[in-house]
DNA sequence: GCGCAT
DNA sequence: GCGCA
């Protein structure tokens, strides 16, 4: 392992709270404070102060600049959204330490999101971690076995038995049928070539398996895929979203023609950040009803 | 609008 | 959340 320090920007970064703001779900503090965790291939321990991160790792400073949107000006960032949406300064002042995460490997992004529907964090954390314990070790550090997530290989030899002695619910059953299915389109490799595609195109092609919907495919296009213009619109959203845009749906049901005019107001008002300005509002609900 | 699993 | 009635 390497050590290195990253400065950090003037907007700030907490790693705790991206961590744990539902983008990543395998990542841990360690008793020193220190957070660890893996990005595909990569190892990374961070330990982070006001002015750089304290980084130790098996890979390159860039791939973590890279993760961690430490490459984008995200003052700048900020600034347009609060152009588009000028009452949103308390909102943007409390949030703008949080990053978004760009992940390396979309189809972790697809196997760990199939443990997220219907469920919460305290039953998603333990299941994805499950699942990553097919993976392969990349190494060992202080009693904390790092693995890399499983290959869709690997997870589509793992048996609906397996996964429902292990508490996964009907989620057993789809989760090797889905990583069967990408398998079938082409793997890792042809989910690496959705990158290049258009976002709407990128999306659609996702929701063609069976078990992924507009929300999953929306998740993956944004974490995993790195298309800033997608907006997952789950349940935190859809209640920010009707108070602040659609009063008249407040608490009605999320339809898909509504999940499309959340989305489209949204990239209508932020543009390519509009994953950004989801995020803002998705985490905010996420820590009121964390209190 | 409900069932699905915990 | 997703899929189907």
């Amino acid at each position: 392992m390497r050590s290195f320090e990253i400065p950090l920007p003037k907007v700030g970064l907490d790693l705790g709270r991206t961590l744990t703001s539902g983008q990543v779900f395998r990542w841990h503090q360690l008793p020193d404070g220190a957070w660890a965790g893996t990005d595909d291939d990569c190892v990374w321990i961070i330990k982070a102060d006001s002015e750089r991160l304290k980084v130790q790792s098996t890979h390159h400073p860039d791939r973590l600049i890279h993760f961690l949107g430490l490459d984008r000006d995200r003052e700048a960032d900020f600034q347009r959204i609060l152009a588009s949406e000028p009452t949103w300064t308390a909102r943007v002042a409390h949030r703008k330490n949080v990053a978004l995460l760009r992940c390396q490997n979309p189809a972790e992004v697809l196997l760990s999101f199939l443990c997220t529907a219907n469920n919460h964090l305290s039953r998603i954390v333990p299941m994805v971690h499950y699942l990553a314990s097919r993976g392969d070790l990349i190494l060992s550090y202080q009693g904390w076995e790092a693995r890399k997530f499983p290959t869709l290989h690997q997870i589509a030899q793992v048996t609906e038995a397996e996964l429902r002695s292990a508490g996964f619910g009907y989620r057993s059953a789809t989760i090797p049928l889905v990583a069967k299915a990408v398998l079938d389109q082409g793997g890792e490799e042809w989910f690496h070539s959705l990158r290049g595609k258009p976002y709407e195109e990128a999306s659609e092609s996702l929701i063609q398996f069976r078990s992924v919907g507009r929300k999953l495919a929306d998740c993956i296009c944004l974490y995993g895929l790195h298309f800033g213009e997608s907006v997952p619109v789950d349940t935190h959203l859809w209640q920010a979203a009707t108070t602040l845009y659609f009063p008249e749906w407040q608490g009605k049901a999320l339809t898909e023609t509504r999940y499309k005019a959340v989305g489209n107001l949204m990239r209508s008002k932020f543009g390519c950040l509009a994953g950004l300005a989801h995020h803002l509002l998705f985490f905010e609900n996420l820590e009121k009803r964390r209190k």
